[in-house]
DNA sequence: GTCCGGACCGTCCGACGAGGACGATTGCGG
DNA sequence: CCGCAATCGTCCTCGTCGGACGGTCCGGAC
């Protein structure tokens, strides 16, 4: 019941256990595998000592299975509910990371040859292609009115970042970068 | 002189010590803060940290000043341009990551109110305004023709992805996220 | 039924990353 | 010559990473 410090996965966990009520470890790390997986990747080790850190903060409690495989049901108390709606009230702390170590190479490209970014930019394609699949099946299967399901909200902004970081690599390889530029400021024209 | 394993971030050492020469920490703190660490952030202890460990695999050599200050400049090796090189050659084993607490938040909604994410929306529109004006900026100061400098390509990587997201929360606030779907597809029908 | 292989499930560990606290150094203004 | 703020370096604690490993369960072969 101590004063822990509250990473962004515990917050995954505590979602995780309101939406689907009381789970398993291995049930939250299917669960994530095909949902917030996708774009806040962790080990899955941490999906067996996060509920341990959060039932000692008093925001989960743990039932232990006497059966053979020493399972673990974890539900969320009121205290975690909570803190997890203050969390998502609260004024965001964003600290927005985009991680690519193809954009380091890309930024080092100095060093290397241009057929090295050519090829960079090759797989990069090919990369965010397969996923925008991926994305774009998903929103078929769940119905294409994103209204539809809540859930499926954060897939759109997945699926638009994708779109933009294959704009890019297309753009790049296709030595058009200042094409880029102009279809974005043009397409932005009747927003801003 | 141990074989060591190789971090994105180790990479972000001996390339910026490759593109300016023998650097302290602090140079390269200074260098990061202004580049590479808006996309690649990691705290300034390890850049204190990280090039001991390149040293002691041999990729860095390490001067001490005998001066006040105990001051260390570390000069890239043979070694460490080879393994750099390598691995911008290599294809990337590319583990993209986008962490952004707002999409967790945006991701749990149904937690909270719609109240909740109308503010969110509002909060991450101000702040992605924000980025993108920081960064045109930089592209205004420098030359606006990306290919003038090859360290600005990746900067437009950063823009793209920025409009993007602003794009998202924009439809987001306006309740029309359908449109959203509607613009991409017509303004990547050229290109599929 | 028992044995075996493969899928399922849980734990552990060693290395690395995060980031704040704190201490030392410098040089500038008084 | 002193104090104070900016500059620079180190340390420490906790969390994250991710792979290795070890149990458990179930279905099929015999």
């Amino acid at each position: 019941m101590s004063a822990v410090r509250l990473s962004p996965t515990s917050y995954v966990v505590l979602g995780m256990i309101s939406l689907r009520g009381p789970s398993t470890p291995y049930d939250l790390k299917r669960a994530v595998g095909h949902s917030v997986g996708y774009f806040w990747h962790f080990p899955h080790a941490q999906l067996y000592s996060e509920p341990e850190r959060l039932t000692e903060a008093g925001l989960l409690t743990c039932e232990t299975e006497a059966a053979g495989r020493r399972r673990k049901t974890y539900s969320i108390t009121s205290a975690g509910t909570e803190a997890l709606e203050t969390w998502i009230a609260s004024p965001s702390d964003s600290h927005f990371q985009m991680r690519d170590p193809a954009e380091l190479k890309l930024f080092f490209n100095e060093v290397g040859t241009p057929d090295d970014v050519a090829r960079l930019a090759k797989g990069q394609i090919a990369r965010h292609e397969e996923r925008i699949a991926l994305y774009e099946g998903m929103v078929e299967r769940f119905g294409p009115e994103p209204a539809d399901n809540p859930r499926l909200i954060t897939l759109e902004l997945g699926i638009e970042v994708e779109y933009a970081t294959l704009r890019f690599w297309r753009a790049l390889a296709a030595g058009d970068l200042a094409g880029l530029r102009r279809r974005r400021t043009a397409g932005s024209a009747d927003q801003a």
